[in-house]
DNA sequence: TCAGTAATGACAATATATTGACAAATAGAT
DNA sequence: ATCTATTTGTCAATATATTGTCATTACTGA
C-alpha cells in the first residue's frame, strides 16, 4: 500500500513549511539587535558555510530562492559595507560574494547568539536522528533539482 | 563535544531553507494548469489536512506565516469562489475557512497530480526514515512555538 | 572549432509576506 | 463576575520574492 507513505510525506511537506516559518522567526528574533533581517542573515550564513566562493546565483541555489531576490539583497548589503564583490577567476561577469571586514565582525556577533541556540536546541536530540534527517532532506533536494 | 552537532544542525537549517524553496517550486509547477499559486495551494492543503475546522490565524499557524498574509489570500480565494467563510460556533468574529464546492473540485484536481508525485518521491525512501524526520521536525516546531 | 544550450546581470512588473497599530472579542486567572 | 493578557480582524506601510524579458557570457557536445 502506498497510502500511509503518501500521507506521511504530504504531512511532512506541510510541517516543513511551518518549521521554515518558525526558523525564520527564530533567526529574526536572535539577530534583531545586530540589525539583520532573515534576507540578510541567510545570505551571510550561506557564504560562511560554503568552503568555495559563492556567486549570487550560487547563493540563490543554496537558499532555494530566485537569483534576483538574492541579487537585490546583496546589492544592498554591499552598499552597507557588509559584503564585497570580488573578482571571480572562473567567470568574467559573475563576481564572488564575500564578507567584508565589517561583515566578518557581523558574522562573529551572529555566531555568538547562533551557536548557543544551535547547541541548546539539539541537546536532547540524538545525533543519529539529525543525520538521518539531513540525509533525507538532501535526498529530496536531489530529486527536485 | 558540542561541535559536530552544532554544525550538523546549522547545516540542516540551511538545507531546510533550500528544500522549502524547491518544494514551493515543485508545487507551483505541479499546479500551474489548475490556476493555483503556492500561496493558494498551501491554504487548500492546510484546510484539507485539518480534521477540525481552521480559522485564518489557525491556517497561519499551520503554515508558519503571519495571519495577515493568510487573510489576504483567503479573501481573494473567497472572492474567487474557492473558499467560504462559515460560522464558527466557538468564536463570534473569527470564521472557519472551508472549501466551497468549486474548492473541493479544485482539491480533487490537485490530488490527481499531488498523489502520484508524493508516491513517486517516496518510493525509494524507507518509511522509518520518513517517520524519524517528521518526528524530529515536529520536535523542533514544539521548541520554537 | 563551432553551433546550440544554459547561466548570468540587469531591469521592470507583480505577487507575496512582514511589521506595526488599533479596536473588538476571547480566554484565563482570581 | 471582574480584571488582565491574548487573540483576532482590519488597515496601512514596507520588505521580500517571483516572474518575465533581453543581451551577454559561459558551457557542452559534435
Amino acid at each position: 500500500m502506498h497510502s500511509p507513505k503518501r500521507v506521511l510525506f504530504l504531512d511532512l511537506v506541510l510541517t516543513l513549511f511551518r518549521l521554515n516559518g518558525l526558523l525564520i522567526a527564530e533567526g529574526d528574533a536572535m539577530t534583531k539587535e545586530l540589525g539583520l533581517t532573515h534576507a540578510r542573515w541567510k545570505v551571510i550564513g550561506a557564504i560562511a558555510l560554503s568552503s568555495a566562493g559563492l556567486t549570487v546565483p550560487g547563493i540563490a541555489r543554496v537558499l532555494g530562492q530566485s537569483r534576483q531576490a538574492v541579487q537585490r539583497i546583496t546589492d544592498v548589503m554591499v552598499a552597507d559595507g557588509i559584503l564585497v564583490y570580488t573578482d571571480n577567476p572562473k567567470h568574467k561577469r559573475s563576481a564572488l560574494v564575500t564578507l567584508s571586514e565589517k561583515g566578518q565582525d557581523t558574522y562573529s556577533l551572529l555566531r555568538e547568539v547562533q551557536d548557543p541556540w544551535a547547541i541548546e536546541n539539539t541537546e536532547d536530540i540524538p545525533i543519529e536522528e539529525l543525520e538521518t534527517t539531513l540525509r533525507l532532506v538532501r535526498r529530496l533536494i536531489k530529486k527536485f533539482n
